[in-house]
DNA sequence: CTGAAAGCGCTAACAT
DNA sequence: ATGTTAGCGCTTTCAG
């Protein structure tokens, strides 16, 4: 006993199948890759064999061989605002709230695996950290047939270099760009929608607007807010509010100052979650001084009080889809990059002033 | 303009870099795997020339020659009780209530995820439905260094078979094997935990069981149920209920026979959820007529009215630990396997008849 | 229907 | 410090 515990062996091969079954090595790959190729007695004896052997085919020979590999790549985002550290022991929050999952990016991931496994294609998920990211590019970007990226997580120069490599699809608003796909939602409808909300049933008539507008789809919603204040005859900020991310100090600030708004309109749910928890820290009341308003959806709007007013975006739905258009592209490699804009929706809850909704 | 749209070249390879910076092939491998066997000099001008052309290295090739892929696997499942298609266009749930997501495997493989890539390793994630899961197992297990399988998803001759290929650490409460490491938490305590508070606090004494128990963990949790009840002196269950699963069947059941009991115990909080949504379809009060505890600490236990007490595993940590044996028997493949065993926390909350706990 | 043989792109001795 | 070369395991014509 334990004599062989642990002990991992190389693995045989095509050679040892074959040797085993009495057949060359050809017949054992058209055994696996095209069995019709194959008398069926030869291949059962070939099955046989490469069962009894322990036979695992190598992926990397394969792809190697073949020259697609058969699976897909994500790269997301490896560092977590609110995150822990779990190489510890396994404590618990004794009050989980569950701040740093599933985020955007985790909700999206869920739907790129889904439809990956749809498809038989595996899924390979790295997670850069800005500072990593054009090394983690690289290395995911040699492992899989197609990519698919969040917006803001690496820059345009290395986008394209990877993009004239194999299939890449943004995950974001779409650009003039000739090479790369794009997914996306309707920014600009949904903070439209979540603006008309504020000024038209809560009577807002001073918003001010929260967050970095660092990328397409960010700017974008700023974009749309400016334009449905202006629309609406109401004065428009120039610039959003905290920029970084000291939403303790930005709402120290306010208070300070005396210069709450009316509405605190966040460019994520994030943002606004965080928020909320600077301004129920300075005892200002939510909604009742100030309305707070997010955007994406996450499932921790709905745990906090009040539960947050946002827009949501269908984030499965698009993680599926960006498999779709990238499985398309490998397939029809003459296609050009093609952009699909999804619809949002505007969801009421508390944090803009509006009555609890009732759910199970 | 659109001429080129969407063509994918072939890539460039060591040799066009090598050609390009006049140099051999080997030193622009070194350059990139063994950077100080390379003249700084030398090794500039071959990274000029790799960015240059574009260059990404051919992981199936390294892996090939290499004999290993930098990656390591996890097992998860494809098949979601309340998943819905997203293949359609994006619309949302009105009142989406994330009962299938995050799920326990989605917790621990977020922990996966996170420990891989603070050790370097891409991670490579396939679903398996069951159905198919040999075909998926073999597909993945060719593919990495060392695979993470959820219990339950394979049988244990495929476990053994591929675990003598390549590490292999599995999910679920240990068993007396000798090449397979396992990851689990302590069900037993956890479950007697429950019990002695639903029979101490809320002085529960006709308790029942509801769910399958067809793996370890799960088994292990019934086991302990029908302990805790011996040793307090309580009438205990031969058989769980409802094996199979449907939940409004038993619910009905259980109602038109009179025979509530004082507390339904559930396997998981899966199921706990489904049978709270069947008492309520029936009229029954939750936790007034009959009080229901789950297990594993999901998300969806916080969202629902009442609350769900439950026992919660720490499932990023758990993933997390997962990557480290795993790595730690792809370093050292003569250390014999190893199991690790979490502590849970009994987490009360309203469903077992308790106060709403307050949080934000 | 099956076998022989030529790579796929890269790594790592071994030579120089 | 750099070049030569022999595979890694598999797929896939091309012959037979």
């Amino acid at each position: 006993v334990g004599k062989e515990v642990g002990r991992v062996a190389k693995g045989p091969t095509v050679y040892d199948v074959a040797e085993r079954a009495g057949v060359s090595i050809a017949t054992v790959s058209f055994t696996f890759r095209q069995p019709t190729k194959v008398r069926e007695s030869t291949r059962e004896l070939v099955k046989a064999a490469a069962r009894e052997l322990g036979y695992i085919p190598s992926a990397n020979a394969r792809g190697l061989a073949g020259g697609r590999t058969g699976a897909l790549g994500l790269l997301s985002l490896a560092h977590r605002p609110a995150g822990r550290d779990w190489s510890s022991d396994g404590a618990l929050d004794p009050d989980d709230n569950c701040r740093s999952f599933p985020l955007y990016v985790d909700e999206v991931q869920r739907g790129v695996e889904a439809e990956c496994w749809r498809h038989g294609y595996a899924v390979m998920v790295a997670g850069s950290d800005t500072s990593n990211s054009d090394v983690v590019l690289t290395d995911i970007a040699g492992r899989v047939d197609g990519l698919a990226i969040f917006s803001g997580t690496i820059d345009e120069a290395e986008l394209h270099r990877v993009a004239a490599r194999l299939p890449v699809v943004v995950l974001s608003e779409s650009r003039p760009d000739d090479d790369v796909s794009r997914v996306s939602v309707d920014n600009a409808g949904g903070m439209r929608a979540l603006i008309d909300h504020l000024v038209g049933t809560h009577g807002s008539h001073d918003l001010q607007f929260v967050g970095s507008v660092h990328d397409a789809d960010r700017s974008a919603r700023f974009k749309a807010f400016r334009a449905a204040l202006r629309s609406a005859g109401l004065p428009v900020p120039r610039q959003p509010l905290a920029t970084a991310a000291d939403h303790q100090a930005l709402v120290a600030d306010l208070v300070s100052r005396n210069a709450l708004p009316d509405a605190l309109v966040c460019v994520t749910d994030e943002v606004a979650l965080a928020v909320i928890d600077a301004l129920q820290d300075a005892k200002v009341d939510v909604p009742g001084q100030v309305a707070v308003t997010g955007f994406d959806g996450l499932v921790a709007g709905r745990l906090v009080s009040p539960q947050l007013t946002t827009v949501r975006q269908p984030m499965a739905a698009m993680g599926a889809m960006v498999v779709r258009v990238l499985i398309d592209r490998i397939e029809h490699p003459d296609k050009p990059a093609r952009s699909q804009l999804f619809p949002v929706q505007l969801t009421v809850r508390e944090s803009c002033g509006c009555p609890p909704a009732r759910f199970r």
